[in-house]
DNA sequence: AAAAATAAATGTTTATTTGACACTAATTAT
DNA sequence: ATAATTAGTGTCAAATAAACATTTATTTTT
């Protein structure tokens, strides 16, 4: 029996924003498309729902099949629907933000995928309405980091403050006064320092720091500010 | 010429989560779903997505068709899709919410339309996942209302800090100093004191505030902080 | 080997904001 | 007149933020 009046054939697709950190700037990961219409040009990494799939479990199964990352930080953002945002079919699209360190998957992604990372800054152009889900992705990167210390979903297992602190310079594009803002990252208990330092990028080197994970499950849901009250204007 | 496979059969629909503030307490607008499944049981208000309209138009247009309600304050929130989350059909959910000054729309609403407030604290059983639904929204309004005044959209012209500070504390489940609050709010610029008084509410009557619109639209997305810093814990 | 350069880490000081609390003011009910 | 109620203003100590200075560890240069 038919409940409902079938009078639309709409195709659902996941779109994924996949933010990823290399230490100085953020970056996202786009591939050369596979498929007509527009193949071979740059998108986000996307696919379709299945008729039995949820939409996370089809955005995990995407993200796997495109680029062999698993087990990442991944969040719904928003959809897009209008009627004509691709040419041949109603296409609506969820689209998720994940945030992964880019260094663990080094090898996974420039083994066997062709995947590729832009600076958010300065990407390719897009099909569709990519860069429009670019940008909400990122408006919605900048509202859930200010009030969540989800920024820590894109380091490494151990970093460095200096690492820290150009990352929340990166998703705000803001400067920072390291000094205030160390301390009060400090201050916060959520890293824990470590005996090793990083040599790769200063003289002197600076102190690893991991993350206290007790604390960090507790403060997930808290209200964390490492931002200077102007930094969301704009 | 077709592109895509087409081996979903997708209908799109939108919930609406409609919250309003009646001076107390914040509640939400139901309906008794007139059409099958689930026929006279109540449920937000939703309705299904047109082949050529967008998501967002749906949703105004539907808000309009169920309430009457217009110009309302909406913004997308988040989508259900698990395949089995209505009996006979995969449908797939577009959440927005919106917030309305319930004083405004009073007339509306109880003359012509099957709508009714509820509490949010205490609504009837909803269909489907509805209630999920509504939980997704108020999250997202707390999210939203930490960083930006948006909450003066749920509020008459002219309103009583005394009715703020209520509204806060509905929305977020605390309890506030209202002295605290009070300077807070002043000494952001963002509300213009009127000569006049409420008398409704007590005794001594309170004055009533205007928004500055031109502070509101300047501070709209900025990072304004009415909440204690433990808020949003949880 | 000493000096300069670099970036990390820690320290200092002042201004601002917060949080906790007390009081005064305007009105109505008794 | 007095009590009761809620609005609105005031005070103060503690915490935080913002601005700025210095020290430390290391490498590079001379």
């Amino acid at each position: 029996m038919e409940y409902y009046k079938k009078d639309s054939d709409i195709l659902l697709a996941i779109d994924c924003i996949i933010f990823g950190f290399n230490g100085e700037s953020l970056e996202i990961l786009l591939i050369k498309r596979d498929f007509e219409p527009e193949r071979n040009k740059w998108s986000l990494m996307g696919g379709f729902v299945q008729s039995d799939e949820a939409p996370e479990a089809a955005a995990y199964r995407i993200l796997k099949q495109l680029t062999g990352l698993e087990n990442v930080y991944m969040e719904q953002c928003s959809v897009f629907g209008e009627p004509n945002r691709e040419p041949n079919d109603r296409v609506v699209s969820i689209c998720y933000f994940a945030l992964i360190d880019t260094q663990k998957y080094k090898h996974i992604l420039s083994d066997n995928y062709e995947a590729k990372w832009f600076p958010l800054q300065q990407y390719p152009k897009l099909i569709f309405d990519h860069d429009q889900m670019i940008a909400a992705a990122q408006y919605r990167l900048r509202m859930k980091a200010a009030l969540y210390p989800i920024l820590f979903e894109l380091l490494p297992e151990k970093f460095t403050i200096p690492q820290i602190a150009a990352l929340y310079e990166g998703v705000y594009n803001i400067e920072l006064d390291k000094r205030n803002f160390s301390r009060k990252l400090l201050s916060s208990g959520l890293i824990i320092k470590l005996q090793e330092k990083d040599k790769e990028n200063s003289k002197k080197g600076a102190y690893y720091f991991k993350l206290n994970t007790a604390i960090y499950k507790e403060k997930i849901m808290s209200f964390l500010r490492y931002l200077p009250s102007w930094s969301l204007e704009t």
